[in-house]
DNA sequence: TTTCCACCGGAAAATGAGGTCC
DNA sequence: GGACCTCATTTTCCGGTGGAAA
């Protein structure tokens, strides 16, 4: 009783000070990824081009398709989300009938979704499940076909979905532009990786990339000017020092001129001098918030790892301690006693090694392939890539992992 | 040079839960 | 109601691997 009074006590205090404190932000959704601002800075040239290729469908005419290419943050997402808004505004302002579909392909997460996205946006009903994609295909195409109606089709992330699934759904989709010569059909590929065109048929790829575009880095001192164009509509005035841009752009531009990491960066800063009551961001507060970043990003994905994931590293956590890397074996004798005794039952070997694997890719542990010839054999080593104590706190708040360190 | 260790990891199959269609 | 579908997860199978030992 007393802990919730406690609780109670701590959180009105929170939200009393959040209240009465000082106020630093004036509009901090500037600064998250979602944001897309009316003016995007260092990429006239890209919104020109690409506001010139989209035009065609407006007058009802055919549209070379377009792959755009370039790292995270360089603004590609940003660019084709605001043409496409200008676009839809200018097609309802002339009573041009045209059909707009943005979607990402990580995150729908399979062919099928990604056909049943496309197929709804032209208002067809399909359910999340129980048709064959091809069956929806076909839907889809027919309606297409029927209606005539010009299609801007955005895939971003392509990628995602030509190395798991292949080219059969952007072939199927550049088919249907050549099966009628009514059809106007215009296919934007945006990916962050150029290799991925090696996956890609010949056909597909003469038919896809007939125009080409790069999102090029932005330099320090374009970040700059991104930062202290979105400080002012963000920040009260006088927040924040020359010195403290510089450093944020300089931290973002040597990785790869990242314009989001920087206002990623900016905008944690500036929560951290809130909570503190300031009205000011130190150069000490983006040195900080770096560290957060990577922090908050290992408490979130231990959060959502799987049960059976959260107990590998619940093994790994548990081994006595030695001076050199852990062997597999040795983690998935542990794992395996655990497992049963706490989840119940424990993976097999195969799909153990895979967990430690992906655990890897997420840069929660270093894994290492190491061969101890005849005596030993090809064995994989691991060691803690994040503090003990960090992963140890997040996987305690689940009683079962709790209990076994309680052992 | 060959053998052998102790796995790795790709591919395919199985499973079970969600669904549609006729 | 049975056939057939997707999808995520897991298992099974089996060839591959690289360096020490024979």
């Amino acid at each position: 009783m007393k802990y919730i009074v406690e609780n109670n006590q701590i959180l009105d205090d929170i939200f009393n000070k959040a209240l009465s404190g000082p106020i630093l932000f004036k509009n901090k959704s500037l600064l998250f990824p979602q944001y897309t601002p009316e003016n995007i800075l260092f990429r006239n040239e890209q919104i020109i081009r690409l506001g010139y290729l989209c035009s065609s469908l407006l007058k009802g005419q055919k549209s070379s398709n377009l792959f755009i290419y370039g790292k995270p943050g360089t603004g590609k997402t940003a660019v084709t989300k605001l043409v496409l808004s200008k676009l839809k505004e200018k097609g309802k302002e002339v009573n041009s009938d045209l059909y707009i579909s943005n979607i990402n392909c990580r995150s729908a997460g399979t062919e099928y979704r990604v056909t049943a996205a496309l197929a709804r946006d032209i208002n067809i009903d399909i359910p999340f499940t129980g048709l064959a994609s091809k069956e929806v295909f076909t839907r889809f195409e027919k309606k297409l076909l029927k209606d005539k109606i010009p299609f801007l089709i955005v895939l971003d992330e392509i990628d995602a979905l030509i190395s798991r699934y292949g080219d059969d759904l952007l072939y199927g989709l550049t088919r249907i532009n050549e099966k009628d010569p009514e059809i106007q059909l215009m296919i934007i590929g945006i990916s962050n990786d150029v290799r991925f065109k090696e996956y890609m048929d010949p056909r597909v790829l003469s038919s896809l990339g007939e125009e080409e575009m790069i999102f090029k880095p932005y330099t320090p001192k374009e970040l700059e000017n991104i930062l202290y164009d979105r400080i002012k509509s963000a920040f009260i005035p006088n927040s924040i020092s020359s010195a403290t841009v510089s450093l944020c752009a300089a931290i973002s531009g040597s990785e790869h001129g990242d314009a989001r990491k920087a206002l990623d960066l900016l905008r944690v800063a500036g929560e951290t001098a809130e909570r503190e009551g300031r009205t000011q961001v130190l150069t000490q507060d983006i040195k900080n918030s770096q560290g957060l970043i990577d922090q908050n990003r290992i408490v979130e994905i231990i959060r959502s790892l799987p049960a059976h994931s959260k107990m590998v590293l619940t093994s790994i956590l548990k081994h006595p301690p030695t001076t050199s890397r852990l062997k597999t074996m040795h983690i998935y004798a542990l794992y395996t006693q655990y497992a049963d005794e706490y989840l119940g039952w424990h993976l097999t070997a195969r799909r153990f090694s895979s967990l430690v694997h992906e655990l890897s890719i997420l840069g929660l542990i270093d894994r290492k392939i190491e061969n101890f010839g005849r005596k030993g054999g090809r064995v994989t080593t691991i060691l803690l890539e994040s503090p003990e104590k960090n992963i140890r706190k997040v996987l305690c708040e689940e009683e079962i992992f709790e209990d076994i360190f309680n052992i």
